[in-house]
RNA sequence: GUCCCCAUGGUCUAGUGGUUAGGACACCACUCUUUCAAGGUGGUAGCACGGGUUCAACUCCCGUUGGGGACGCCA
């Protein structure tokens, strides 16, 4: 049976690039009909912390990445790793190292300052017996992996990768405070917990020659391996936090839905073959398949994930959406008292202009409250352009005409609107973009018309009311004052 | 500096020896329209370079160049 892992380490935010790590893990034991088991890395003990656990189960289960087997903590089995690197230090394949770190610091700095590489001196393999007791007395020791093998490997992906022993320095696999490293804890991890492929980050390939050795010296049958290659910014260095947001629930927060979310981290190295980029979750875990995994690190184009968020809105039922929406409205003004089915007719119009959840609000909410501004130098250019003017009397003419209708629906009031322009003998666009301005505050957003039958009679009559007391007045002295700046100069 | 990985438009990719090199995002234009989106139509743009192998290379091999990664008692 297939059983995969991911591993990710408490000591920050999910990361995208583990969460597609994560993904390809989960969608290759779900397609392999294997086990996807969740291992906390958390040898470090300084550096972890609860709180970030929970933030990477949370990160993991808005993706829907659910795991088979887990959490196991690292930090909890510290025997284990203590009883096996016993093993291994009887068995003489590994030494004691009383050596600091600010001791090897200054070492490698005079060796790097000579432009040589660095790997560890060995001084404590070299030891007298004296200074082998008096250490022991006195400080505080380390184990390390004496290496004397080249480390070779088939990685599923990139095929064979080997590394000479003179390139791999003896690593540490037990820290002075007793807990095992990293390449250790994995090791006798993903042997003990059975884990048939172990598909990381290709970041991790050096790593893997350490931890073949480790296998060897256990006599233990390696597992297969699968490095990803890694995820990019823009100037194609190692995605992290200098290029964008790299935590998964930023993205959450952001507005993104997790399936679109989930779909564009699939393709980023991945492809189904052919055309097709828009995929359920069950078909990319149908169609999953390492052959068809690339090797090439792929940019992360923010552009095509805020497209792809747009499609999955489109296709999310109001009623969905509304549920959706609920974490960034249920905090705004008079949301609730408005009650759902408004909000669900608000998102009928809002839905196909929206590729973030988050914007909904920026996009509409004027259809909750007064327009919390005007956009006057917006305005101002349509009327520059001869697409608008701001006349009293013909605003005037429309709250009359609205007084008198018995419906109030899209197609009374276009009719309404429309037949006035008629009897001014002027275009109808000469009234549309002055009410849509005194309504929204804004120059764009949905059909007029529509938005209208929304907000209601009485609603569109007081905002145009209040528009032709409150905002004209500013906006003439607004444009008053920019002819004067122009006249001055 | 040492070792390792990689290479199709700006970006994600399809392509597995013979294709007018296909799709998507982005961009541009047109269209629809009361505006903005969405939609529709069209467009710009690519096999890094040099050697082989072969009747034939984007495709296979080698090298160069370019990019990236790893060199922690971090994971």
């Amino acid at each position: 049976m297939i059983r995969v892992r991911i591993a990710p380490s408490p000591t920050g935010f999910l990361h995208v690039g583990t969460a597609r790590t994560a993904l390809y893990n989960f969608l290759f034991a779900r397609n392999k009909k294997g086990k996807f088991v969740l291992r906390i890395e958390d040898t470090d003990i300084e550096r972890s912390s609860d709180e970030m656990v929970d933030v990477i189960v949370e990160s993991l289960k808005w993706m829907g990445l659910y795991w088979d087997e887990g959490p196991y903590f690292q930090s909890e089995r510290r025997e284990i790793y203590r009883e096996h690197a016993d093993k291994l230090l009887q068995a003489g394949l590994v030494y004691p190292c009383y050596c600091t770190k600010e001791e090897i610091e200054e070492r490698r700095r005079r060796v790097i300052e000579k432009k040589r590489a660095w790997k560890y001196d060995r001084r404590c393999l070299f030891l007298t017996q004296k200074e082998k007791e008096q250490f022991e007395r006195e400080r505080a020791k380390a184990l390390r992996f004496k290496v004397e093998k080249s480390s070779s490997f088939e990685d599923l992906l990139h095929g064979r990768i080997e590394r000479s022993k003179e390139d791999i320095e003896d690593f540490v696999i037990v820290k002075s405070d007793g807990m095992a490293t990293y390449n250790f804890a994995c090791v006798a991890d993903d042997h003990l917990m059975k884990i048939t492929h172990v598909i990381r980050g290709e970041d991790h390939i050096s790593n893997t020659h350490k931890q073949i050795l480790l296998y060897e010296a256990f006599g233990w049958t390696p597992p297969e391996f699968v490095h990803l290659p890694l995820i990019l910014g823009p100037d194609r260095a190692k995605l992290s936090k200098r290029h964008s947001a790299v935590s998964v629930l930023e993205y959450r927060d952001r507005g993104f839905l997790p399936e679109a979310f989930v779909n564009f981290l699939a393709l980023l190295g991945w492809s189904p073959g052919g055309d097709r980029e828009i995929i359920s979750f069950d078909e990319m875990i149908e169609l999953f398949s390492l052959e068809r995994v690339g090797k090439r690190g792929a940019v992360f184009d923010i552009k095509k994930l805020e497209w792809m968020n747009g499609e999955y809105i489109k296709a999310t039922s109001d009623r969905e959406l509304l549920q959706r929406l609920l974490p960034f409205i249920e905090n705004k003004p008079v949301t609730k008292e408005k009650g759902q089915e408004y909000i669900l007719r608000v998102i009928g119009l809002l839905k196909e202009r929206l590729f973030l959840l988050s914007q909904f609000w920026e996009l509409g909410s004027y259809f909750f409250i007064l327009p919390e501004q005007y956009d006057i130098d917006g305005f101002a250019k349509y009327v520059r352009k001869g697409k608008a003017e701001i006349k009293e009397e013909r605003i005037g003419e429309v709250m009359k005409s609205f007084k008198n209708l018995k419906k109030f629906d899209s197609e009374t009031v276009e009719g309404c609107v429309r037949n006035i322009a008629e009897c001014m003998s002027i275009k109808p666009a000469l009234i549309i973009h002055p009410i849509r301005f005194a309504l929204t505050g804004k120059t764009v957003g949905p059909g007029l018309f529509e938005l209208m039958e929304i907000l209601g009679k009485d609603e569109c009559i007081r905002r145009l009311e209040y528009f032709v007391e409150n905002i004209i007045p500013q906006y003439r002295t607004q444009i008053n004052a920019n002819m004067l700046k122009l006249l001055s100069y």
